[in-house]
DNA sequence: GACACCATAAACAGAT
DNA sequence: AATCTGTTTATGGTGT
């Protein structure tokens, strides 16, 4: 909500000036207060149970709802939301469905990629169907229940078992959607959409925590407990006899409390095993369903005062039965998930050492890089993908190889062979959110949505220079490329042709050209890829290492610099060219190659390898010369293309409008 | 709070 | 004269 809200600050002027409609508020949806169904007046206690056992059914999912919700759309004000009690009906017949408002907000905080938004929407639909269905069962069993409660005053043991048959399948019923939620919960952590908190769980937990939460161990208890209890005092605890319709805070309730292996007694037979085993060498007997002097079998916590006590129970009253199958059954399931889990994150945590160790250490092509060229989705960051334009780095990532040097010659353009620039980004990581994991498709999006790219002027300008088959455009060419490429860029014309004019004269790295038909534009790559060293300024030595050629520059010749450029080159070139897309793979190559770099540089230790071919794929014009010495250092200054170098704009306050001290 | 970056608006001038 | 192109300044929002 954070983040909402100051995108919506942002777009505030926007919608001011341009008439561009951002959706606002959605705020809070979901946090109206309603009635808590209360107004249940069964006075069979049996009936009592049941509307709990269910309420608290509703409840549960409802608050794993808001969780998932809350975490899309606030992730920052998460654990601002307390466990509301939320009126049942209107939880029931609100599925956590995204509005399109709620979309188009999202999209306009460029939050998620249409692709993420896609999915997103399609888990949800999915999970709204589950949830009607619950909700449909709900409402039988509430009416059956009512019907044998009439029907059968005085609860018989047939009725037992019909409460019993149903509430295991409410219970499978209730695991399935929990598992799906589980499911849509964890997609959506891999989507980037969940706090970071979310993520920061310890796999484990958040485990327990989707899957088997204390809830629905809760859940489970109060399902179950009519007749485990019910069979427990006869054989046990007598004196519990009566306790079926309160919380009953027995034993078990509390021990739920303080060992995890009992809060999720479904999912920790390893935990129970190494706890009770720890345990049972001095006091008790070996058996994973027995710690504590608790039985630990789903839903009972029967207790016992010694072993044996323990084991008659064990085989009076969790004998093979149809609810004993059908509990192993749900604990098959939960086990299966909870290792389906733990193979997807032992395979993640793979990922990610690989990745990081890589990096850390080595500047050479991984396979990474490989890859998501080969995919055409050369993020090398996000195991997503990056959009046709401008790329993001993502915070997180450290900056990869980027310059394979051992890459076959091939294709390379007359004016590609130059010098690599260190890559500077000015965007504020707003703007460099991963959108979208296939560039085609984000492409199509941003042709036919009304939604404004993430990316500034300049690199949209960039792009459509470098995109063009001569590097430069005139900027009437320029209008059109924006038109053509982004729907929302076909209204509010004189606003935003303004604002590229106004760019392409503020910013040092678009160099205007005079031709024979007029002017064109060109980039300046290396000085597009120039940012001030903010975060570095304390270390003037980084700052120059990130300045030249990744630590090259002092060091090495100029040939060799080149040479590096040069070889770089042929993979993304080759990389494009058996892309259906050319020019935006490229493109985005380009661009994730800067993303690159810019981490780099906010980085100061890693920037060495993101050398950019692009500059190389693209430097046109450079400035007759630096006019800050140590911005342009030897030969990366020199390159020149197919322009003349007689120009004079300097424009020197692109870095900040300090320079300019034109006054 | 200072600073950097970006977007937007607008004034202005020269060219077409 | 109107429009386009380009430059410059001002202002405000946002993030660091």
């Amino acid at each position: 909500m954070q983040e909402a809200g100051t995108a919506e600050a942002t777009s505030n002027g926007t919608v001011k000036q341009n008439g561009v409609v951002v959706e606002g508020g959605l705020r809070d949806i979901r946090s109206k207060s309603a009635t808590p169904s209360s107004d249940i007046t069964a006075t069979n206690l049996m009936t009592l149970q049941q509307q709990q056992a269910l309420q608290v059914a509703r409840q549960l999912l409802l608050k794993q709802q808001q969780q998932q919700s809350g975490a899309i759309k606030s992730p920052k004000n998460n654990e601002k939301q307390p466990a509301l009690q939320v009126p049942v009906s209107v939880a029931m017949m609100t599925p956590q469905v995204i509005t399109p408002q709620q979309m188009q907000q999202i999209l306009q905080q460029q939050v998620l990629s249409p692709q993420q938004l896609q999915i997103l929407l399609q888990q949800q639909q999915a999970l709204m169907l589950q949830q009607q269905q619950l909700q449909d069962f709900y409402k039988k069993q509430q009416e059956s229940l009512q019907l044998q409660l009439l029907q059968q005053q005085h609860g018989s043991k047939q009725h037992s078992k019909e409460v019993s048959a149903q509430q295991l399948a409410f219970q499978q019923q209730l695991l399935q959607v929990q598992q799906l939620q589980q499911q849509h919960l964890l997609s959506l952590q891999r989507q980037g959409l969940l706090s970071i908190q979310a993520n920061q769980n310890l796999p484990l937990h958040s485990l327990a925590q989707g899957v088997i939460p204390a809830e629905l161990q809760q859940l489970w208890k109060e399902v179950t407990g009519a007749h485990v209890k019910e069979e427990n005092s006869g054989s046990n605890n007598g004196h519990r006899g009566l306790d079926l319709s309160s919380a009953s805070p027995v034993p078990p309730k509390s021990s739920l409390l303080n060992q995890h292996a009992t809060t999720n007694g479904q999912y920790s037979s390893h935990a129970l095993k190494r706890e009770s085993s720890a345990l049972d060498e001095h006091t008790h007997h070996s058996h994973p369903l027995y710690a504590h002097g608790v039985c630990k079998w789903p839903g009972c916590e029967a207790v016992f005062e010694d072993f044996h006590s323990f084991l008659k129970h064990l085989n009076n009253e969790h004998a093979l039965d149809d609810r004993s199958t059908a509990q192993c059954r749900v604990q098959m399931q939960v086990v299966q998930q909870l290792e389906l889990q733990l193979a997807k994150d032992k395979e993640r945590l793979q990922a990610m050492m690989t990745h990081l160790h890589v990096k850390s250490t080595e500047p050479k092509p991984t396979p990474q890089p490989l890859n998501l060229v080969s995919n055409a989705t050369l993020s090398k960051t996000a195991p997503g993908a990056s959009p046709p334009l401008s790329l993001p780095q993502t915070p997180t990532t450290p900056t990869t190889p980027l310059t394979p040097l051992s890459q076959a010659h091939s294709v390379i353009t007359p004016t590609s062979l130059h010098s690599v620039g260190p890559i500077r980004r000015r965007y504020s990581d707003k703007y460099n959110m991963p959108i979208s994991p296939d560039i085609g498709q984000n492409k199509e999006f941003y042709m036919n949505t009304d939604v404004r790219p993430p990316f500034t002027y300049a690199s949209l300008i960039r792009q459509a220079i470098l995109e063009s088959p001569e590097k430069q455009l005139t900027l009437n060419e320029i209008y059109n490329w924006f038109t053509r490429m982004f729907a929302y860029f076909r209204r509010n014309a004189a606003t935003w042709k303004n604002a590229v004019r106004h760019n392409l004269s503020l910013h040092k790295c678009f160099v205007r050209v005079e031709n024979v038909k007029g002017a064109v534009w060109t980039v300046d790559e290396i000085e597009f890829q120039k940012r001030r060293p903010q975060k570095i300024s304390g270390s003037p030595a980084l700052v120059k290492n990130i300045q030249t050629s990744l630590g090259y520059g002092p060091v090495l010749p100029a040939s060799f610099q080149a040479s590096m450029a040069e070889n770089s080159i042929p993979l993304y070139t080759t990389a494009s060219i058996g892309s259906p897309t050319l020019n935006s793979l490229a493109s985005a190559i380009r661009e994730e190659m800067n993303g690159a770099m810019d981490h780099g540089n906010s980085n100061g230790s890693d920037s060495s390898p993101g050398r950019s071919p692009l500059s190389a794929m693209h430097h046109i014009s450079v400035k007759e010369e630096p006019l800050d010495p140590e911005e342009h250092e030897g030969p990366l200054s020199l390159v020149t293309a197919n322009h003349s170098p007689d120009f004079d704009h300097h424009r020197d306050y692109e870095d900040d409008h300090g320079n300019e001290d034109m006054l």
